[in-house]
DNA sequence: GCAGCAAATTTCAACGTTGCAAAGCCTAGC
DNA sequence: GCTAGGCTTTGCAACGTTGAAATTTGCTGC
């Protein structure tokens, strides 16, 4: 069995409060005290009792970070930096996946199945809507990702999403391409994101006076490689012949388009040029490496963990904020060529 | 304030115990209590304190899954199996990383930081020496993968390493190639996966009645991207020529030594033949597309978790157990073209 | 109408910790 | 020698829950 302040408090030959108050660093403690405590504490091999902490604090230490999938290389780099930046500040995450499903998602988060198990949220919503959100009856501060849902009443951290895709799709018109395809418009879900992508793919076009179009956008179900070999077959078995550039609304969706490219035969950039977004570790050594919008992910990390942690410590109880996370485009050779 | 049981006792008129039992569906409670203490519940929107159910029963839910870097595709999928089955048992799982660095492993596990929060660990090793662990002093079961540490006093899931990479080699050797590299060796560290993948690969050209080349066998620090493409380089500067197949320890290291290889003119699997080792989804999309010794990363993380779920149960208290997991050599473009 | 028994409900204590406040000890000062 | 005041140490209660046992209620049968 682990050994309890109350059995360190007997071997040491005082009251458990004193062992506490050692193990704390709290108030005085002789010097002579001190010693005997701290020699019973390593010979016990005593550890505190997280939980009987935390049940008197009131608090777990534990926050909860809920992403659609773990095995998508952008939640993984996203969960690597939240779970890094959580630790700076004395906070454990629990990884939880909501499977890509809406309705999983929204149990998760509207029950908040661990109720007071977790001191905070931090959520990248796939599908959830306002209403959804409104509805939420947990204690626990969220602050989300990605997603902007206007008025959800919670912090919120994001990117600018129709102003990166409109450099992306400009970097493709500035190359000269005139058939620039999109691919992972969602224009009936409830997630925002897509639809952001393809309003700056659009604003791109106007801005250079040019028409947009609408057979070459092309919706996805998700933002898998499958998703992005599917989209290219489509894309490739329409009259007009191939687009000559494409603008993937995520990396995963840009290499499975390429894929299906280089196996119809043709080139990548020299016949079609592809940016993704999100910049994975796999773009950067694909071959043709890939062009992306990077969003500063350490930075959306850092911003939404200090946010919450903030919220936690009741430094702020002010209105939700938004916060806004840098993003650059990096041009490899999918669009350049080498 | 979040409602407790006391709150909804007072609510429905009824004791504090009573609540607890319709709440846990215990003993048996009259319609009339059981629905006064629903609209109660339901009402105050009253949820379970899980810390303070923690402390009672001793046991919290929570299981540790440690992995190097979360964010290296393997271990991404590997996680979401984790989190997936062990949902399945009820347990919530909490992924630490250990960031590569062998000391940090260290302090994880042997202090393990949060003592008495978590029920299990599942530690997927990375420098872990025997000697380290027998100093273990935590209280938790510990469940170990892909490692296999001789008498570490654990219970461990793997796959059979040495067979597999034979199995991968000797695929290469009946395709014909005769020059065969090995990236990843690493023959100075703790962890022994790499080890093994090596015995393998020397095996399998022994059964052909092969001379090893020793200067084919190239070790890397880690086992990224970037150390593929380091290793690569490597070879290619060797004299003697470009190898005309590599057996790479994984896919990360395969993706990387393939784009250089393609990036100096050379085509795959045509003059060089590449296999790698994970099955991670990204090497399906490449192109050429990779083939690779997938371990069933499904089968592990379920062992891993039934096993810590018996133990903890109680159900086994027998010597520690080693679980092997299924692995197949998946054939792809790398080796054999389209 | 009441013993006898089962069902329903409640009381009490405990899980391991810490906040609060009181108690004990010691030294300095007169 | 006694007291004030500071330093050190301690006891008690509480965080929200549940196991065990005690108590109350309700019913059956005679």
């Amino acid at each position: 069995m682990a050994a309890r302040l109350r059995d360190v408090a007997e071997r040491a030959g005082v009251s458990i409060r004193t062992v506490s108050n050692v193990v704390n660093g709290y108030a005085t403690v002789s010097r002579q005290k001190r010693e005997r405590v701290e020699a019973a504490v390593s010979e016990l091999g005593y550890r505190p009792n997280v939980i009987a902490r935390s049940l008197k604090h009131g608090r777990s230490g534990l926050i909860a970070l809920m992403v659609p999938e773990l095995d998508v290389a952008y939640f993984a780099e996203l969960a690597r930096a939240v779970v890094t930046t959580a630790r700076e500040y004395g906070y454990t995450v629990v990884v939880d996946q909501t499977d890509g499903e809406p309705d999983r998602e929204r149990e998760l988060i509207m029950r908040d199945g661990s109720a007071n198990l977790f001191d905070g949220v931090i959520l990248s919503p796939l599908a959830m809507s306002q209403t959804d959100l409104a509805e939420r009856d947990a204690t626990s501060p969220l602050v989300l990702l990605g997603e902007r849902i206007v008025d959800s009443g919670y912090d919120h951290v994001a990117i600018d999403n129709v102003a990166a895709a409109q450099l992306a799709t400009n970097h493709l018109i500035e190359l000269g391409r005139t058939r620039i395809a999109a691919i992972g418009d969602q224009p009936y879900e409830t997630g925002e994101t897509a639809q952001l992508r393809t309003r700056g793919y659009e604003q791109a076009h106007q801005q250079h006076g040019r028409e947009v179009d609408r057979s070459l956008v092309v919706p996805t179900r998700q933002f898998h490689f499958a998703d992005g070999t599917e989209a290219m077959e489509q894309l490739l078995k329409r009259p007009g012949g191939p687009p000559d550039a494409v603008f993937c609304y995520n990396d995963l969706l840009a290499l499975g388009a390429i894929r299906v490219l280089l196996a119809a035969g043709l080139r990548v950039p020299e016949d079609v040029a592809v940016v993704g977004f999100d910049d994975i570790e796999a773009g950067r050594y694909n071959t043709p490496s890939l062009t992306t919008v990077a969003p500063d992910k350490r930075a959306i990390a850092r911003l939404a963990v200090e946010r919450l942690v903030a919220r936690l410590g009741g430094e702020v109880d002010d209105a939700p904020v938004e916060l806004w996370a840098d993003y650059e485009l990096i041009v490899r050779e999918s669009t350049v060529g080498r």
